[in-house]
DNA sequence: TTATCATATGTTCATTCGTTCATATGAATA
DNA sequence: TATTCATATGAACGAATGAACATATGATAA
């Protein structure tokens, strides 16, 4: 892991604090797994054409020019993520964003970008 | 793409609004860079073990038990996305958060998490 | 200038991930 | 009930990615 004369700017005290000052591993890891889940364009795209519409799969499919099946496999990965919430209407299903969260975090990274 | 009896819901005006009303591709794309590198737990562990400390490369690795390597490497990629800043200081670099878009991106994730 | 310490970089390898194509499910309608 | 339409699922393939190891860079101190 390291050298053995390495030098550390810290001592063993302070590096104990912020050793023990971490979030739970478990917690660290679904944030990362959340974020994988805006770390796509395919997805990133999909969330956007959802930004204040409800769409159904075909919809996505037309104003993306993407295929259904594409879509679909997304959707079910934006869904697991509770990013997206739908319903069913006769034979078509309509997504939309799930909650505040969703719009909040891509304004976030909307505004970091466009720096 | 899709079937040739495919039968969307909204009418072409519509459809077309809401291709036009899509943020252009390039931004899209980078928005979705951004949240890749958020999207990995060991770099959101070494973005926490920098939330409000300034420590250089030795140390982040002891407090993370990782490999001088393995963070020397993803702390390229968090500065390539301008989510940490460094300086140097004798023979150590400092790194530390960039600014404090990272801090709220990481504030919402971890809100969305713990639900 | 040479040796040393802290950090960075290059390469390889195993794994993950997104897309595509084919097919399955399942609700609505004839 | 049989057919059709909208969506979901499974498998396969190629591209991207993170970790590990070895090595390079570059600043400092002897």
């Amino acid at each position: 892991m390291e050298s053995s004369q390495e030098q550390n700017k810290l001592n063993s005290e302070m590096l104990e604090k912020l050793v023990n000052n971490q979030p739970p591993e478990e917690v660290l890891y679904e944030v990362a797994e959340l974020f994988k889940v805006f770390g796509d364009s395919t997805r990133i795209r999909i969330l956007y054409a959802l930004f204040g519409n409800e769409l159904c799969v075909g919809d996505i499919a037309e104003v993306l020019s993407m295929s259904q099946s594409s879509v679909s496999h997304q959707l079910r990965i934006l869904k697991d993520a509770k990013l997206v919430k739908f319903r069913r209407e006769g034979k078509s299903i309509f997504y939309a964003l799930d909650d505040d969260h969703v719009y909040h975090i891509m304004e976030m990274g909307m505004e970091h970008v466009e720096e």
